[in-house]
DNA sequence: GAGTGGTCTAGACCACCCC
DNA sequence: GGGTGGTCTAGACCACTCG
């Protein structure tokens, strides 16, 4: 680990354990500099991850300040935001997956179009249903070239796709470029979802990239609303 | 403008203009330097804006390569991200706003407790409804403290609360926490959005907060789902 | 091994806030 | 006017990729 990720972990420890309460002055970055021994330019770096975590605020000729926000939330920011899959942000839990399709067809238009690829190619062409401790919570609509992951098997598809492309693979994730919106389940949905009465669904359309810069996924995930809610910080 | 701005949208507009396309590879960091003529401290510091809109990916060892994106994606993501209220996010369009109601209430022990006020202080309760040229858009429910709000009248709730507190009372906005969920609409909002049949609704729960790190506002937005979407790119 | 971006330094000047 | 964080420099070394 780096020194200003070091730093920035020992500020967040001190925020959450209480050492610095909401709406506190931090050091200041000169002292900073002099208490952890590195360069200011280092200490600014440190400081903005807590920023952009939404932990504190900087103004210039001011100071740093400690953030007033709840103390859940404070727990909920400090954890260093992940980019996982399904598998990964319930870990701990028991995750079941429902494969219901694991097919390989030629993608439509709007998916060649997303995943830059041509009507002629190849993709898998999944659906999954996943449930954790609490019950079901999402169907998963997933297409991926079977050219950038060649080798998917049944059983990868039953338990996390993403370890598979990672640890298997070596293919690093970069990002996902996401749009969510709020629909109305269908009748797969239904059934796969257990659901009673008129629930609406948390949709996530999502379009995952390789640290090259090519797209490797294009999903759509749509979520029981009353056991999902999608939280973010803006900055600015 | 500083420097790292400028080389950013200097990089950016030859990304949209196509004269960099999809997986092409940029200029390296050191050739960029001598070509802006600035460090290379500053020519990372422009480039990593361009990675957190999503334009870009950076490999160490291999180089830096425009991200494979559709045509329509790279024009919305090369506007920076604006963090505004819904009048300058529908700027341009005719925004109207309806007033259902600007009343002065104690907060619930929930709001009190995510505004880190008490119970006994009082809170501006706005309820309004709000409209594009497309049709009635969403149902804002606001709670702002009077403390630090002072002087808020009907015709700022009419138009733009951002606007005031911006322009008028001279404060900035340095973020918003924000928890979207699927929900149905109550009857006041079936009324208001002018729903016909089964339509569900996008929620955005919001604290915002000033650039001292105090929160002023909490606010549930309702929005129809056929007519907004939330777009967002995670890095990593 | 050659070349890439990642981190870090020690110092400088600047824009802004508050007194 | 004194003090804050913001930007920028010129250079160094490191971790990683690829042929």
């Amino acid at each position: 680990m780096v020194k200003y990720q070091q730093i920035a972990n020992d500020i967040r420890n001190k925020i959450t354990s209480g050492e610095y309460v909401p709406g506190v002055q931090l050091a200041l970055e000169k002292e900073m500099c002099e208490y952890y021994g590195v360069s200011r330019i280092t200490i600014k770096r440190a400081v903005d991850e807590l920023v952009n975590l939404g932990l504190v605020v900087k103004r210039r000729g001011s100071g740093t300040f400690v953030k007033t926000v709840e103390n859940q939330d404070v727990k909920e920011l400090s954890m260093a935001k992940q980019f996982t899959g399904f598998t990964e942000t319930n870990r701990g839990q028991k995750v079941q997956t429902e494969v219901i399709r694991f097919d390989i067809v030629h993608p439509s238009q709007e998916v060649a179009s997303k995943l830059q690829i041509t009507e002629d190619d190849f993709v898998y062409d999944i659906i999954r249903a996943r449930s954790n401790d609490e019950g079901p919570i999402v169907v998963e609509y997933t297409k991926m070239p079977i050219q950038l992951i060649p080798g998917l098997k049944k059983e990868h598809v039953e338990t996390s796709i993403y370890a598979y492309i990672q640890d298997k693979l070596q293919l690093k994730i970069q990002s996902a470029h996401r749009t969510l919106r709020a629909v109305m389940p269908t009748e797969l949905e239904v059934k796969h979802l257990h659901i009673e009465g008129l629930l609406p669904l948390l949709e996530i359309e999502q379009v995952a990239f390789f640290d090259d810069g090519r797209p490797f996924e294009y999903s759509i995930s749509r979520h029981r609303a009353d056991r999902i809610a999608f939280k973010t910080v803006s900055i600015r």
